[in-house]
DNA sequence: TTCAGTGCAAAAACTTTGCAGGAGG
DNA sequence: CCTCCTGCAAAGTTTTTGCACTGAA
């Protein structure tokens, strides 16, 4: 999916909902496209003030909060962290495994799990929105990790 | 699993890791073993307080997280919300349900999820602590969900 | 006796809000 | 031209920390 058609959804999501279009939006939009996977508002906001784009904090967080409600990006929180953000449109369903010493985070796909919670919503006339699956556990990269060796 | 097991899981771990064993530490055991699901810290500190039971919010923070250290409690994070407790031990493994218009939230279980969150441990060498799957979504309850008109 | 735990308040960390000025429709 | 958006700072929320005192070992 290019950055166009991107841009084009998140128009259509702004002009649907009385929003307006404006600059700041797709600088913050193109900037959090570019992001690493899993980025926080304030990481962003710093990158964003690293490479001259001056947008303020309070846009960031508002314009990440419009690009979760048309889905562009899913929000996550791993364990009492701040929200973190992901790119969503484009990429299939995945799930996390997290190192509890290192926060290494592994991405995995696993269709049957979407089976199993379509079959849950189904089963309780729920309409599915997003789901988030998280598997905490401690890797075994000496490298990386330091405290692995208790394991 | 009676309420003196679980203390005993409680002391044991207390001594392993050269804690000591207090009375605050017990009363927010039982007090938390008490709630009804998904507690948060501030709520449990206010239902204590209102219980005449008086400690601090400070401790009731620190105690919980040990709690869940010991694997008594365990944390979820449901979308940006305050870090919220449920009970572990005793209980089987399970995965939520969540309604994104009134929060009701439905617990199900589902052994085969297990199995496959053992083999993605597995298959990247990683050694299992903890998981949480939240499915997200609107329900059809009428009488409780204020915003599923528009479903 | 010693040092971790407690309670309190203050600080920190993260996010939202109020307001004045500016720009989109 | 009327609002909504922006930027800033201030306030709000949730959680952690510093410190003096207390109490477990």
């Amino acid at each position: 999916m290019t950055f166009e058609e991107i841009k084009n959804t998140f128009i259509a999501y702004l002009k649907d909902n009385a929003h307006r279009i404006t600059n700041e939006r797709f600088l913050i939009l193109n900037a959090a496209l570019n992001m690493e996977e899993h980025f926080d508002a304030d990481e962003l906001y710093l990158k964003m003030k690293n490479d001259y784009l001056n947008v303020s904090r309070a846009t960031v967080y508002k314009t990440l909060e419009l690009m979760s409600e048309c889905e562009i990006l899913t929000k996550h929180n791993f364990k009492g962290d701040r929200t973190r953000y992901e790119t969503k449109i484009g990429r299939k369903p995945h799930y996390h495994l997290i190192c509890v010493n290192c926060n290494k985070i592994i991405e995995f796909e696993y269709p049957q799990i979407e089976k199993i919670q379509d079959k849950i919503c189904k089963d309780n006339n729920f309409k599915m929105v997003d789901h988030t699956l998280q598997v905490f556990a401690k890797c075994n990269d000496e490298k990386t990790c330091k405290n692995n060796s208790g394991n």
